[in-house]
DNA sequence: GGGGTTCGTTTCGCTGCCGACACGCCGCTC
DNA sequence: GAGCGGCGTGTCGGCAGCGAAACGAACCCC
C-alpha cells in the first residue's frame, strides 16, 4: 500500500497548519511507507528500540505502561494526525508501549529522516517539537484527572476532551455523535479506576442525561454541561502541524 | 547577578553531554540573565504567556495544575540542569504553573532565541526536543504511579526516582542521604493522596526501615529494597544535554 | 518574650472505590 | 445451531484512603 502526501485526506480538514510546497515535498520524501494494522496490534513495544516514527493516518491508538504485575495505565489516546513514537524513538528502549485501538493506517517515518529535518528543515523540526509538547500537555491533563478528579469528573473529562479532538477532525455529526471505540476496560485503564466502578460511573452519567451510547457511537446531549461536570475548560489548539 | 556559561558549575558534574566550543558559545549567547528567586516564587503563571524559557541552575521547582475549586496536582519536579517552560513557551497561554520549591537560580533564555536555534544550531535544537521528551517520560511515570500504584508504592517510587536523579547530579552522600526539601503537602499533591494519608504512608515506610529523615535530609537505608517496594526499575539516562 | 506561621503527627468516623463473582447479550467460528 | 469469547451490567462485603479537627515542635519576626 502506498499513499502520497499530496493526496493526503487528512490535511485538507482545516485543523492543520498550511505547509509550504517545499515542506510538503520533504514530508512526502521522508514518508517511506503506508501500512495498515488491525485493532490490538503493537505499534511500539515497551523495552525495545523504536527506529521509526509514525503519523496516525486513520483509526485510534493509545500509549500505555504496564507494571511488573500486570496493572496497566493508559497514558493518552492518539487520533488521526497525531505523531506517534517521538519519545520512544528518542531513547534506546521505549519506556512505554503503543497499541492500535481500532484498525489503523500509519505513515512510516524513519527516525534518521526525522532527525534529519533538524539540519535541513528547521520549520518542520520545530513542528516535531511542538507536537511533542502538545502530547505532554495531554498527559499533564490526564495526570491532573487521575490525581485530583472524582470518578465522575474523570469520565466526563475524558469524554469531553476526546469529543473536542474528534470534532476538530470533522468527525462529529451535527447531533454531537461520534465514533467511540473504547471499551470500558480502556476507560478504566486510562482513568485509574476499576472496571466495575467505571461501569457504574458511566451508568450514572448516562442516567444524568449527559450522553447516550449505541453500538460504538457516543452522542453527547449537552457538551457544555459535561464540561462543567468535568471541571474541564481548556480548548484544543485550533491549528497545529501535520507531518 | 551574572554568570557565564563558561564558568557553569553544573556542566562539569559528569551527567551532561559534552558540547562543542561553538555550541557552548551559542548557549552563552542566548543566556540573557542569571536570576535568583526565593522559595514559593511563581516561575510560570498558568494562563499567561510565557516568553522565556529557563534552565534551572540550582534549587528545586515543580510544575502543577490547579482545578477551579483549588485542588492541586503536581505534575513533576524539576532539578538542576532541567529545562523549564518549553511547553509553556510553545502555546499562547501556559496550561500549568511552575513554582520554586526552594530558593532557585535560573538561567534566562528568551523564547525567540531558543526558537532561533532551530535555524542556526540543529544539534542544540534537537537537544531541546530531547529534553522535552524526557520531561514527558517523567510525567508518564507519574501518571502510571497515581493511576495504578498503591499509596506505599507511590511514595516509594517518588523517593527512588528523586534519589536517582539527585544522585546523578553528585548531590548524594556516600551514606545515601540527600537534601529533600518537599513538605508532606507537596508529596500528597504529587501523588494524588490526601495529606493525612501521605503522613501515615511515610510513617509506615519509615517503620519498615526504608529511610530516615532529619530536618530536610533524607537517608535511604537500602535503595534496592525501596525500588522493589516501588515496583520501579527504570534507570535515569546516564548522559543528557544541558542548555 | 510573645504571637504568628509553617509543618508534622494523630484521632475519628465515614465513603468512594475495589475485588470477586455471577449473569446476560451479542457476534463469531466451526 | 452449539459453543465460545468479548463486553456490559449488577451485587456484595471490605478496605484504602478521605475530611475535619486538634495539638505539638520549630522557626520566624517584631
Amino acid at each position: 500500500m502506498q499513499l502520497s502526501c499530496y493526496e493526503c485526506a487528512l490535511r485538507p480538514c482545516g485543523m492543520f497548519k498550511p505547509v509550504a510546497a517545499e515542506e510538503l515535498a520533504t514530508i512526502n520524501d521522508i514518508k517511506k511507507q503506508h501500512v495498515a494494522l488491525p485493532a490490538g496490534a503493537a505499534i511500539v513495544r515497551a523495552g525495545e528500540d523504536s527506529p521509526q516514527l509514525f503519523t496516525l493516518y486513520s483509526g485510534w491508538a493509545f500509549r500505555f505502561k504496564t507494571l511488573p504485575d500486570g496493572r496497566r495505565q493508559i497514558l493518552n489516546f492518539l487520533l488521526p494526525g497525531d505523531l506517534i513514537g517521538l519519545q520512544a524513538a528518542m531513547f534506546d528502549a521505549a519506556l512505554h508501549g503503543i497499541e492500535a485501538l481500532t484498525g489503523v493506517q500509519l505513515c512510516v517515518l524513519p527516525r534518521r529522516d526525522v532527525w534529519g529535518l533538524f539540519g535541513t528543515m528547521p520549520g518542520l523540526a520545530f513542528d516535531v517539537t511542538w507536537l511533542g509538547a502538545r502530547e505532554e500537555s495531554i498527559v499533564d491533563e490526564n495526570l491532573a484527572s487521575v490525581g485530583r478528579r472524582t470518578a465522575a469528573e474523570r469520565v466526563a473529562a475524558l469524554i469531553v476532551t476526546l469529543y473536542k479532538r474528534v470534532k476538530l477532525l470533522g468527525l462529529v455529526d451535527d447531533d454531537d455523535s461520534f465514533d467511540f471505540p473504547l471499551t470500558q476496560q480502556h476507560i478504566a485503564d486510562a482513568l485509574g479506576l476499576s472496571l466495575v466502578h467505571t461501569n457504574k460511573t458511566l451508568a450514572k452519567l448516562r442516567r444524568m442525561g449527559m450522553f447516550t451510547t449505541h453500538n460504538g457511537t457516543l452522542t453527547l446531549i449537552n457538551p457544555r454541561v459535561l464540561e462543567r461536570v468535568a471541571l474541564y475548560f481548556d480548548e484544543e489548539m485550533p491549528q497545529r502541524p501535520l507531518i
